[in-house]
DNA sequence: TAACTAGTTGACCGGTTGGTCTAAAGTTAC
DNA sequence: GTAACTTTAGACCAACCGGTCAACTAGTTA
């Protein structure tokens, strides 16, 4: 019964942790390799390149945001409370990295979009990808939303977008200032687009 | 009458070119210095270390967005309305980069905050200050707004926060999507945000 | 013309980068 | 026991990094 993990798993996460807080091209493959305990020799034995690791930490991370994004939609809550939740799940989630290493890592996602998008297509592409994802799940709850008669019935795409975008801000903020609570006090700003201008009376 | 530049302008404007487009640390100093037909000896004559030629890159930056603002608001129209503006000009300006590079690079303090935030705290504290006075713009003009009755009065320093915000978000957007066209299509929502939430009837 | 200064040049530095390679050590199956 | 395969190990590589430096040129002043 050993407990060790194998090194492929512990250079994931140690890859992980790092390019969250400092990004992909200020983390080198041997602080990846000596955070993991593991020699250079196995990094390359299991990832033909740095390259390769970094589409895992965009997985893991992508895979984390859904979770997140799908228990704030499960919660038993009308849907514009659930974009709300979105927030507020956001904003714990910052908390709790900040507790561990004192800083506002903002989302990881979004950091490597900024990063890597203008120099390497390929990885824009997976971006814009997975970023169109995210804006597709707020989309689902737009339109349950309009179900509803909670807003204003009309298309439902580019509000979502909307609302996806004022989130990205919302974190750039909070890691500039390093405060997560950012991301609740400012909230609000994602249920007043989805709700739209105030119809003109008519 | 000599046109020649001298190697300290040239080697700021190569480094604001460079950086706009791929970050901090994606660009060395040699490649600055080559982009600029200088040799590296000169470089460090002008700047102590590469740091300081980024806040050069950051001063001009800062210089034009805010000029970007003002022109903005400085149109005869309602103050809703130049808030709409920036969003147009923040388009035609990251229109301009795409037809020169084929890219978008987006809002290069945005970009830089993210980069450089998390490992270098007299960086971040330079960020969160430049992006706080760009929210301060927002806020006087919001003042304007409710002065005229346009929105409902209440505290001016969140909303601009959030239309800020929203700015950040949807150029990250444009970024990923290459598609400067986005900050036009989704610049009704900084105006949802300024208005606020349908107040309920009472 | 001599002295001084501002600017230029490119060789050079130690350290690090992403990546390679060969040899040894485990592990598994027969 | 041994053959076959996976994993570990770390020395090694060329290229590049940010930065230094002494020698040199050119323009200005005394």
């Amino acid at each position: 019964m050993v407990i060790k993990t194998n090194a492929r798993e512990r250079l994931i996460k140690s890859a992980i942790e790092l390019m969250m807080a400092k990004g992909y091209h200020a983390v080198s493959v041997n602080e990846i390799c000596s955070h993991a305990h593991v020699v250079k020799g196995s990094f390359y034995h299991y990832f033909p390149a740095k390259w390769d690791i970094l589409r895992e930490v965009i997985k893991a991370r992508d895979k984390f945001y859904q979770e997140l994004f799908y228990r704030a939609l499960a919660a038993d809550i009308s849907p514009l409370a659930k974009i709300r939740r979105i927030f507020e799940l956001a904003c714990q989630d910052q908390q709790s990295v900040m507790e561990a290493t004192g800083k506002v890592t903002g989302c990881t996602i979004g950091n490597l979009t900024l990063e890597l998008s203008y120099a390497d297509e390929p990885a824009r592409q997976i971006f814009r990808q997975l970023l169109g994802n995210y804006a597709a799940i707020i989309s689902q709850t737009l339109k349950q939303s309009m179900d509803m008669g909670e807003i204003p019935r009309r298309p439902v795409a580019p509000i979502a977008q909307a609302i996806f975008a004022y989130l990205q801000g919302v974190i750039l903020l909070a890691k500039a200032e390093n405060k997560p609570q950012l991301l609740e006090q400012l909230a609000d700003g994602a249920i007043s687009i989805a709700h739209g201008l105030k119809e003109d009376p008519s």
